[in-house]
DNA sequence: TGTTAGCACTCTTATCCTTAAAGTGCTAAC
DNA sequence: GTTAGCACTTTAAGGATAAGAGTGCTAACA
């Protein structure tokens, strides 16, 4: 990103530009910005400089006479150098803090909270995703015995419980259920969650074999741990205010929309676009930087929520390139301080909390 | 609904215009009826009888020269009288089957799975909801030690288990946590689970007090108790598929379909709409017989599916009052003749499955 | 050398007008 | 009771014109 090409001069134009065009969805021109008297220089100067801009590719022409608007290289001159973080108004997000100090919430409820304020506070739909479950390790697995017919089986995990209720075919008594519980465990202590599934999914016969007193019984309960598995990643996803999309002018076309909202209903998909390793705690992805072509017109801002360090949540905002970086910025900032702050939860390390759901 | 002011003719008449318009999307004219040979009757007495149609409510002009279209008496005439109730390929739907016959599923996964074929067959948005969460008796409380500082507290039902897991300040042994879920059972055991929550969030201090020797503790606990419920509650509604409505013509205009896509991400506006107590397995409510105005060019297609004839789950499908009647109508039978049939849950008494998550 | 006023040029947008097409209602004949 | 025929209405589409916005370029200026 050599912006060096670019004078001081320039510098401070192309913000402006960027900055006008991001407010007003309209195009930039040089009569526009002498107007409002962002520069001393007159229209002529301007537009000598907003056509050097264009030649360097940071604006384009729609047409010759309407005015230019910034390229993905200018909208990421823009998101390098932007200034001031928090036009918002975010007010709104310091009721998380309170969520954050609730004891009977777990992560799951705090996603939707998180996802719900941010997207309320900055006008963009929001997807909020628990990331690495796969890669969790197991610590223990547990069955235990309820009423009739019927067990509860546990998942330690360093980062909570994960739970499931089996319907059994006939009851069972409490010193098999421990017994399972115990199999179990040596089988998969130690692996991760995803290699648990692998295992399970590659090595079926091989394992109901060595369970062979139980296999009738195993068959239906390794089945249930994957399909637990499946169950949380899923619900490790939550999207909202999808619609607050259409308020930007440039979905007023329906096709346009269609492709981001029905995007927006797949969690799977959508966790793939989320999730990452990224070291960055906030980046921004515009336009043909993003993998999808769908997704040409469009940015993506993510920002990764760490406690003590490890990647627990990852929170996307998706909205047209021409989004209100400033202000998404400022909240998204907010939210990773407010994880990283969090004595709560950062003491997870004694407490082991009900993280998930 | 006294259709018995139309002719035979009228009444043949009516429901092959609301049948093309429903296919084609644009206004009935007579000329079209003709050129599809649908009637044996000339243009121009066809026109008259349209215009009797019209005089009488149950078609209306756009203008002039713009050929007609179906009031809400129109489809309502329709609705009533529709003959042909499956002209959709329901082959998708056949997969629902095994679903039902899966015994890891519980009902959460389950009204996720019926949502997403109805609304893959259909090609309508639709909702499911599980229903009377809140009447659900409460059969006991148990808190069940987990590991340091954590417990698992379980609801039991008739219909299922509700669970929650508890952080707790200190650790608790075993014998306290079977104490304590024997106060709670004492307390709340034989109320529904609404009644519960209505009377922990009225009579909170006077349970407290009662609960004198481990107020502190029961504090936290209760506030579970309450959270827990409204977890279930609102996890209990699924929507799939609203941006399929914007493949239908009326919503092209963004404006027009801004409405009913925000109220498709309100779980709690849906379970509003979508729940109910009517004895009727399939009913439709079109246009203005809806309750909320901004509805009022919409139709709901609610199904209600039984177990031993006890309301389990509503679905709901939306769509412009020009929706596929048959289509939907013969989806949403299936689906609660599925549920009729289902032995697997029907013997549910038995079994108090896990049927929510 | 950098800046600016002025102007010609380009392209879009709005408006008006005209025309064609679609569909009805009515009338008169069958 | 049905139907052919025609006048009437209204929309939709196309074309021409005019207005407006914004640029690029040139020439003059500090």
């Amino acid at each position: 990103m050599s912006d060096i090409e670019l004078s001081d001069r320039k510098k401070q134009i192309l913000y402006q530009a960027v900055e006008d065009y991001i407010e007003n969805a309209s195009p930039i021109t040089s009569g526009a910005m002498v107007q409002k008297s962002e520069t001393a220089l007159s229209s002529a100067t301007l537009r000598n400089e907003l056509n050097a801009l264009e030649q360097m590719g940071y604006l384009k022409q729609l047409h010759t006479s309407g005015g230019r608007v910034p390229t993905t290289k200018g909208y990421r001159f823009f998101v390098n150098t932007i200034k001031d973080n928090c036009r918002a108004d975010l007010q709104g997000l310091m009721k998380i803090k309170s969520v954050f100090e609730q004891r009977t919430i777990n992560l799951s409820e705090l996603i939707k909270v998180v996802a719900e304020k941010i997207s309320e506070v900055t006008d963009y739909p929001t997807v909020v995703s628990l990331g690495g479950i796969d890669k969790l390790e197991i610590l223990s697995i547990k069955i235990i015995p309820l009423m009739t017919n019927q067990a509860l089986m546990l998942i330690q995990t360093p980062r909570g419980l994960l739970n499931n209720t089996l319907e059994l075919e006939q009851s069972v008594d409490e010193q098999s259920c421990i017994d399972a519980g115990r199999v179990l465990s040596s089988k998969f202590v130690g692996m991760s969650i995803g290699q648990m599934v692998d295992s399970i999914e590659t090595k079926h016969q091989e394992i109901l074999a060595e369970l062979n007193e139980y296999a009738s019984f195993f068959e239906y309960v390794l089945q249930s741990l994957v399909n637990i598995t499946k169950r949380y990643a899923q619900n490790g996803v939550y999207s909202k205010g999808a619609t607050k999309l259409l308020k930007n002018p440039e979905y007023q076309n329906v096709e346009q929309a269609k492709d981001i909202l029905k995007l927006l209903e797949d969690k799977d998909e959508l966790k793939a676009l989320i999730d990452d390793d990224s070291e960055d705690d906030i980046e921004f992805t515009i336009g043909e930087e993003l993998p999808d072509e769908r997704l040409s017109d469009c940015t993506i801002a993510k920002a990764h929520c760490k406690i003590n360090g490890e990647n627990i949540a990852s929170v996307g905002i998706i909205g047209p390139k021409r989004m209100d970086y400033a202000k998404i910025s400022g909240a998204l900032k907010f939210i990773v301080d407010e994880f990283n702050k969090t004595d709560l939860l950062a003491n997870a390390d004694d407490k082991k909390g009900d993280i998930y759901d």
